[in-house]
DNA sequence: AAAATTCCCAACCGCCGAATT
DNA sequence: CAATTCGGCGGTTGGGAATTT
Protein backbone atom coordinates (compact mmCIF):
# COMPACT_ATOMS: atom_id res chain seq x y z
CA UNK A 1 0.00 0.00 0.00
CA UNK A 2 1.01 3.62 -0.17
CA UNK A 3 2.96 5.04 2.45
CA UNK A 4 1.75 7.96 4.72
CA UNK A 5 2.80 11.26 3.67
CA UNK A 6 5.79 12.01 5.57
CA UNK A 7 4.85 15.32 6.97
CA UNK A 8 2.06 13.93 8.69
CA UNK A 9 4.64 13.79 11.27
CA UNK A 10 3.40 16.00 14.47
CA UNK A 11 6.08 18.94 15.01
CA UNK A 12 7.08 19.07 11.53
CA UNK A 13 7.37 22.70 10.31
CA UNK A 14 5.93 23.84 6.81
CA UNK A 15 5.30 26.87 4.94
CA UNK A 16 8.27 29.31 3.87
CA UNK A 17 12.01 28.39 4.69
CA UNK A 18 13.53 30.79 7.06
CA UNK A 19 17.51 31.84 6.52
CA UNK A 20 18.35 29.65 9.46
CA UNK A 21 16.46 26.50 7.92
CA UNK A 22 18.65 26.88 4.55
CA UNK A 23 21.91 28.16 6.39
CA UNK A 24 21.03 24.96 8.30
CA UNK A 25 20.54 22.66 4.92
CA UNK A 26 22.80 24.30 3.34
CA UNK A 27 25.88 23.57 6.22
CA UNK A 28 24.95 19.81 6.21
CA UNK A 29 24.40 18.99 2.60
CA UNK A 30 28.38 21.20 1.65
CA UNK A 31 29.28 18.69 4.13
CA UNK A 32 27.63 15.42 3.95
CA UNK A 33 25.97 15.44 0.36
CA UNK A 34 21.98 15.23 0.56
CA UNK A 35 22.52 11.56 1.13
CA UNK A 36 19.23 9.91 2.12
CA UNK A 37 16.76 12.98 1.93
CA UNK A 38 14.58 10.75 4.70
CA UNK A 39 17.02 10.89 7.57
CA UNK A 40 18.46 14.46 6.56
CA UNK A 41 16.74 16.46 8.45
CA UNK A 42 17.17 15.21 11.84
CA UNK A 43 20.92 14.78 10.65
CA UNK A 44 20.74 18.40 9.83
CA UNK A 45 18.62 19.91 12.80
CA UNK A 46 16.01 20.73 10.60
CA UNK A 47 12.53 20.32 11.84
CA UNK A 48 10.72 19.58 8.35
CA UNK A 49 10.16 16.29 6.10
CA UNK A 50 12.88 15.29 3.94
CA UNK A 51 10.58 16.07 1.10
CA UNK A 52 10.13 19.48 1.80
CA UNK A 53 14.24 19.84 2.16
CA UNK A 54 14.24 17.85 -0.90
CA UNK A 55 12.28 20.76 -2.32
CA UNK A 56 14.11 23.25 -0.62
CA UNK A 57 17.69 22.45 -2.25
CA UNK A 58 16.63 21.40 -5.21
CA UNK A 59 14.57 24.53 -6.22
CA UNK A 60 16.14 27.30 -4.38
CA UNK A 61 19.72 26.71 -2.83
CA UNK A 62 21.11 24.28 -5.23
CA UNK A 63 24.44 26.65 -6.15
CA UNK A 64 24.15 25.24 -10.25
CA UNK A 65 20.67 27.26 -10.25
CA UNK A 66 20.43 30.50 -12.54
CA UNK A 67 17.29 33.04 -11.64
CA UNK A 68 15.94 35.78 -12.46
CA UNK A 69 14.25 36.44 -16.13
CA UNK A 70 14.23 34.47 -18.81
CA UNK A 71 15.98 34.98 -21.85
CA UNK A 72 14.55 34.83 -25.54
CA UNK A 73 16.40 32.00 -26.32
CA UNK A 74 15.39 30.43 -23.22
CA UNK A 75 11.44 31.16 -24.00
CA UNK A 76 11.56 29.50 -27.47
CA UNK A 77 13.12 26.81 -25.89
CA UNK A 78 10.11 26.36 -23.71
CA UNK A 79 7.75 26.46 -26.02
CA UNK A 80 9.08 24.21 -28.64
CA UNK A 81 10.02 21.68 -25.89
CA UNK A 82 6.39 21.74 -24.43
CA UNK A 83 5.19 21.17 -28.27
CA UNK A 84 6.73 18.35 -28.58
CA UNK A 85 6.57 16.87 -24.69
CA UNK A 86 3.88 18.44 -23.09
CA UNK A 87 3.94 19.24 -19.48
CA UNK A 88 6.93 17.45 -18.97
CA UNK A 89 8.78 19.97 -17.16
CA UNK A 90 11.20 18.19 -15.83
CA UNK A 91 12.00 16.71 -18.65
CA UNK A 92 12.10 20.40 -20.47
CA UNK A 93 14.37 21.45 -17.77
CA UNK A 94 16.90 19.57 -19.14
CA UNK A 95 17.48 21.34 -21.72
CA UNK A 96 17.68 24.29 -19.93
CA UNK A 97 20.80 24.65 -17.83
CA UNK A 98 20.39 26.13 -14.29
CA UNK A 99 16.70 26.70 -14.46
CA UNK A 100 14.74 24.07 -12.09
CA UNK A 101 11.44 22.04 -13.39
CA UNK A 102 9.43 24.45 -10.92
CA UNK A 103 10.38 27.49 -12.03
CA UNK A 104 9.61 26.56 -15.91
CA UNK A 105 5.96 25.45 -14.79
CA UNK A 106 5.62 28.81 -13.20
CA UNK A 107 6.87 30.67 -15.86
CA UNK A 108 5.20 28.34 -18.71
CA UNK A 109 1.59 28.99 -16.46
CA UNK A 110 2.37 32.92 -16.38
CA UNK A 111 3.68 33.95 -19.17
CA UNK A 112 4.21 32.09 -22.03
CA UNK A 113 0.98 29.98 -21.84
CA UNK A 114 -0.82 33.66 -21.81
CA UNK A 115 1.11 34.73 -24.50
CA UNK A 116 0.19 31.65 -26.79
CA UNK A 117 -3.41 32.12 -25.95
CA UNK A 118 -3.46 35.85 -26.46
CA UNK A 119 -1.97 34.98 -30.03
CA UNK A 120 -5.17 32.55 -30.89
CA UNK A 121 -2.88 29.62 -29.81
CA UNK A 122 -3.83 26.38 -28.23
CA UNK A 123 -0.96 26.10 -25.53
CA UNK A 124 -2.01 22.49 -25.06
CA UNK A 125 -1.96 21.43 -28.78
CA UNK A 126 0.29 23.97 -29.87
CA UNK A 127 -2.32 24.93 -32.63
CA UNK A 128 -3.97 27.86 -33.64
CA UNK A 129 -7.43 27.22 -31.83
CA UNK A 130 -9.02 27.98 -35.61
CA UNK A 131 -7.40 25.84 -37.98
CA UNK A 132 -9.43 27.33 -41.09
CA UNK A 133 -6.64 29.93 -41.79
CA UNK A 134 -3.95 27.99 -41.73
CA UNK A 135 -5.13 24.84 -43.55
CA UNK A 136 -5.77 27.52 -46.66
CA UNK A 137 -2.26 28.82 -46.05
CA UNK A 138 -1.55 24.82 -47.01
CA UNK A 139 -0.52 23.64 -43.59
CA UNK A 140 -2.46 21.02 -42.65
CA UNK A 141 0.04 18.52 -44.56
CA UNK A 142 2.83 20.05 -42.89
CA UNK A 143 0.75 19.81 -39.14
CA UNK A 144 -0.22 16.19 -39.75
CA UNK A 145 4.04 15.76 -40.55
CA UNK A 146 4.64 17.55 -37.16
CA UNK A 147 2.29 14.98 -35.58
CA UNK A 148 4.22 12.14 -36.83
CA UNK A 149 7.48 13.36 -36.17
CA UNK A 150 6.86 15.11 -32.63
CA UNK A 151 5.73 11.52 -31.25
CA UNK A 152 9.84 10.52 -32.39
CA UNK A 153 11.00 13.70 -31.56
CA UNK A 154 9.41 13.51 -27.98
CA UNK A 155 10.65 9.65 -27.40
CA UNK A 156 14.58 11.17 -28.77
CA UNK A 157 14.54 14.53 -25.79
CA UNK A 158 13.18 12.05 -23.09
CA UNK A 159 15.81 9.72 -23.99
CA UNK A 160 18.64 12.72 -23.86
CA UNK A 161 15.96 13.77 -20.32
CA UNK A 162 16.72 10.57 -18.74
CA UNK A 163 20.81 10.61 -20.15
CA UNK A 164 21.24 13.97 -19.12
CA UNK A 165 19.67 13.31 -15.10
CA UNK A 166 21.46 10.05 -14.93
CA UNK A 167 24.47 11.59 -15.60
CA UNK A 168 24.04 14.20 -13.34
CA UNK A 169 23.09 11.79 -10.84
CA UNK A 170 26.58 9.89 -11.27
CA UNK A 171 27.65 13.76 -10.85
CA UNK A 172 26.01 13.62 -7.36
CA UNK A 173 27.01 10.50 -6.66
CA UNK A 174 30.68 11.53 -7.26
CA UNK A 175 30.15 14.79 -5.58
CA UNK A 176 28.64 12.82 -2.25
CA UNK A 177 31.65 11.08 -2.50
CA UNK A 178 33.55 13.89 -2.43
CA UNK A 179 31.94 15.51 0.48
CA UNK A 180 32.23 12.56 2.67
CA UNK A 181 35.87 12.09 1.71
CA UNK A 182 36.71 15.90 2.24
CA UNK A 183 34.14 17.29 4.93
CA UNK A 184 34.95 20.86 4.22
CA UNK A 185 34.54 20.30 0.38
CA UNK A 186 33.40 23.31 -1.05
CA UNK A 187 30.88 23.40 -3.49
CA UNK A 188 30.74 26.42 -5.11
CA UNK A 189 29.17 28.45 -2.70
CA UNK A 190 29.52 30.11 0.74
CA UNK A 191 26.72 30.30 3.64
CA UNK A 192 28.54 33.98 3.40
CA UNK A 193 26.74 34.14 -0.20
CA UNK A 194 23.69 32.91 0.86
CA UNK A 195 23.07 34.93 3.51
CA UNK A 196 24.23 38.17 1.43
CA UNK A 197 21.14 36.65 -0.99
CA UNK A 198 18.83 36.32 1.41
CA UNK A 199 19.72 40.10 2.66
CA UNK A 200 18.24 41.45 -0.91
CA UNK A 201 15.16 40.10 -2.56
CA UNK A 202 15.25 36.67 -3.73
CA UNK A 203 15.57 36.70 -7.70
CA UNK A 204 15.79 40.47 -7.84
CA UNK A 205 19.68 40.95 -8.23
CA UNK A 206 20.63 37.55 -9.19
CA UNK A 207 19.36 38.50 -13.09
CA UNK A 208 21.97 36.51 -16.01
CA UNK A 209 21.97 36.53 -19.16
CA UNK A 210 23.79 33.50 -20.15
CA UNK A 211 23.44 32.19 -23.30
CA UNK A 212 21.47 28.76 -22.44
CA UNK A 213 22.86 25.50 -23.93
CA UNK A 214 21.45 22.05 -23.87
CA UNK A 215 22.25 20.67 -20.07
CA UNK A 216 22.81 17.15 -21.89
CA UNK A 217 26.76 16.68 -21.80
CA UNK A 218 27.32 15.70 -24.96
CA UNK A 219 30.95 14.47 -23.85
CA UNK A 220 28.98 12.20 -21.37
CA UNK A 221 26.46 11.51 -23.89
CA UNK A 222 29.78 10.07 -26.19
CA UNK A 223 30.76 8.38 -23.36
CA UNK A 224 27.41 6.64 -22.58
CA UNK A 225 27.24 3.11 -23.74
CA UNK A 226 23.08 2.90 -24.39
CA UNK A 227 21.44 2.93 -27.32
CA UNK A 228 17.69 4.20 -27.62
CA UNK A 229 15.32 1.61 -29.24
CA UNK A 230 11.92 3.70 -30.11
CA UNK A 231 9.03 2.09 -29.25
CA UNK A 232 5.19 3.58 -29.36
CA UNK A 233 5.62 3.54 -25.65
CA UNK A 234 8.60 5.05 -25.10
CA UNK A 235 12.13 4.12 -25.11
CA UNK A 236 14.35 1.05 -24.27
CA UNK A 237 17.78 1.22 -23.13
CA UNK A 238 20.15 -1.80 -23.88
CA UNK A 239 23.84 -1.73 -24.30
CA UNK A 240 26.07 0.18 -26.43
CA UNK A 241 25.66 3.38 -28.32
CA UNK A 242 24.99 4.33 -31.44
CA UNK A 243 27.06 7.50 -31.13
CA UNK A 244 26.21 8.75 -35.01
CA UNK A 245 22.83 8.97 -35.04
CA UNK A 246 22.41 10.48 -31.40
CA UNK A 247 25.37 13.25 -31.58
CA UNK A 248 23.78 14.00 -35.23
CA UNK A 249 20.34 14.65 -33.37
CA UNK A 250 21.83 16.28 -30.30
CA UNK A 251 23.59 18.53 -33.14
CA UNK A 252 20.51 19.18 -34.71
CA UNK A 253 18.79 20.50 -31.59
CA UNK A 254 21.75 22.59 -30.82
CA UNK A 255 22.47 24.14 -34.56
CA UNK A 256 18.03 24.89 -34.50
CA UNK A 257 18.14 26.52 -31.17
CA UNK A 258 21.36 28.47 -31.97
CA UNK A 259 20.26 28.89 -35.61
CA UNK A 260 18.28 32.01 -37.41
CA UNK A 261 15.48 30.26 -38.45
CA UNK A 262 13.49 29.62 -35.30
CA UNK A 263 14.94 32.66 -33.85
CA UNK A 264 13.04 35.01 -36.47
CA UNK A 265 10.14 33.45 -36.38
CA UNK A 266 9.33 33.29 -32.56
CA UNK A 267 10.82 36.28 -32.29
CA UNK A 268 9.02 38.41 -34.40
CA UNK A 269 5.91 36.25 -32.91
CA UNK A 270 6.84 36.97 -29.13
CA UNK A 271 7.80 40.10 -29.26
CA UNK A 272 5.05 41.34 -31.05
CA UNK A 273 2.96 41.63 -27.86
CA UNK A 274 5.75 42.68 -25.61
CA UNK A 275 8.00 45.42 -25.30
CA UNK A 276 10.23 46.22 -27.82
CA UNK A 277 13.79 46.11 -28.21
CA UNK A 278 14.60 42.79 -26.36
CA UNK A 279 12.91 43.94 -22.74
CA UNK A 280 10.97 40.31 -22.90
CA UNK A 281 9.22 40.37 -19.80
CA UNK A 282 7.66 43.21 -20.04
CA UNK A 283 3.90 41.56 -20.21
CA UNK A 284 2.16 44.61 -19.02
CA UNK A 285 2.50 46.41 -22.24
CA UNK A 286 0.39 43.91 -23.32
CA UNK A 287 -2.73 45.56 -22.54
CA UNK A 288 -6.30 45.85 -23.96
CA UNK A 289 -6.09 47.38 -27.52
CA UNK A 290 -2.82 46.21 -28.09
CA UNK A 291 -3.73 42.81 -30.22
CA UNK A 292 -0.88 40.96 -28.62
CA UNK A 293 1.20 38.20 -30.42
CA UNK A 294 1.01 41.44 -33.40
CA UNK A 295 -1.33 42.99 -35.51
CA UNK A 296 -4.61 41.55 -36.37
CA UNK A 297 -3.14 41.86 -40.25
CA UNK A 298 0.10 39.84 -39.00
CA UNK A 299 -1.89 37.21 -37.15
CA UNK A 300 -1.75 34.49 -40.17
CA UNK A 301 2.06 35.13 -40.62
CA UNK A 302 2.30 35.38 -37.34
CA UNK A 303 1.06 31.56 -36.51
CA UNK A 304 2.51 30.33 -39.85
CA UNK A 305 5.93 31.65 -38.65
CA UNK A 306 5.06 30.22 -35.18
CA UNK A 307 4.08 26.47 -36.84
CA UNK A 308 7.52 26.96 -39.44
CA UNK A 309 10.01 27.78 -36.42
CA UNK A 310 8.28 24.10 -34.65
CA UNK A 311 8.80 21.97 -37.82
CA UNK A 312 12.27 23.94 -38.56
CA UNK A 313 12.72 22.39 -34.68
CA UNK A 314 11.74 19.11 -35.38
CA UNK A 315 13.04 18.90 -38.69
CA UNK A 316 15.94 20.81 -38.71
CA UNK A 317 18.07 20.13 -41.66
CA UNK A 318 17.20 19.19 -45.35
CA UNK A 319 19.66 16.09 -45.08
CA UNK A 320 17.70 15.00 -42.32
CA UNK A 321 20.03 12.57 -40.67
CA UNK A 322 18.06 10.96 -38.27
CA UNK A 323 17.19 7.59 -39.22
CA UNK A 324 14.09 7.53 -37.86
CA UNK A 325 12.04 10.02 -40.45
C1' DA B 1 -4.63 56.87 0.67
C1' DA B 2 -7.08 52.83 0.99
C1' DA B 3 -9.49 48.95 -0.75
C1' DA B 4 -9.94 45.63 -4.30
C1' DT B 5 -8.04 42.94 -7.70
C1' DT B 6 -4.53 40.57 -10.19
C1' DC B 7 -0.09 38.60 -10.59
C1' DC B 8 3.57 35.72 -9.27
C1' DC B 9 6.12 32.02 -7.28
C1' DA B 10 7.68 29.13 -3.36
C1' DA B 11 6.02 25.36 -1.38
C1' DC B 12 2.71 21.73 -0.61
C1' DC B 13 0.06 17.66 -2.05
C1' DG B 14 -0.88 13.39 -4.03
C1' DC B 15 0.43 10.12 -7.17
C1' DC B 16 3.66 7.08 -9.54
C1' DG B 17 7.53 4.03 -10.55
C1' DA B 18 11.75 2.02 -8.99
C1' DA B 19 14.19 0.00 -5.41
C1' DT B 20 14.34 -2.48 -1.29
C1' DT B 21 12.83 -5.63 2.27
C1' DC C 1 5.55 -11.89 -5.03
C1' DA C 2 3.67 -8.52 -1.93
C1' DA C 3 4.48 -4.83 1.06
C1' DT C 4 6.99 -0.95 2.03
C1' DT C 5 10.14 2.88 1.33
C1' DC C 6 11.95 6.50 -1.23
C1' DG C 7 12.76 9.94 -4.72
C1' DG C 8 10.77 12.40 -8.27
C1' DC C 9 7.13 14.54 -10.96
C1' DG C 10 3.25 17.54 -12.17
C1' DG C 11 -0.82 19.99 -10.45
C1' DT C 12 -2.34 23.18 -7.31
C1' DT C 13 -2.53 26.78 -3.87
C1' DG C 14 -1.56 30.39 -0.21
C1' DG C 15 0.00 34.58 0.56
C1' DG C 16 2.86 38.49 -0.40
C1' DA C 17 3.78 42.00 -3.99
C1' DA C 18 2.25 44.81 -7.52
C1' DT C 19 -1.22 47.11 -9.87
C1' DT C 20 -5.69 49.07 -10.55
C1' DT C 21 -9.84 51.26 -9.07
Amino acid sequence: MGRSPCCDKLGLKKGPWTPEEDQKLLAYIEEHGHGSWRSLPEKAGLHRCGKSCRLRWTNYLRPDIKRGKFNLQEEQTIIQLHALLGNRWSAIATHLPKRTDNEIKNYWNTHLKKRLVKMGIDPVTHKPKNETPLSSLGLSKNAATLSHKAQWESARVEAEARLARESKLLHLQHYQTKASSHPHHNIGFTHKTLLTNWTTKPNEDQQQLESPKSTVSFSEMKESKIEFVGSSTGLTLIKEPVHDWINSTIHEFETTQMGEGIEEGFTGLLLGGDSIGGSFSGEKNETAGDSSGGDCNNYYEDNKNYLDSIFNFVDPSPSDSSPMF
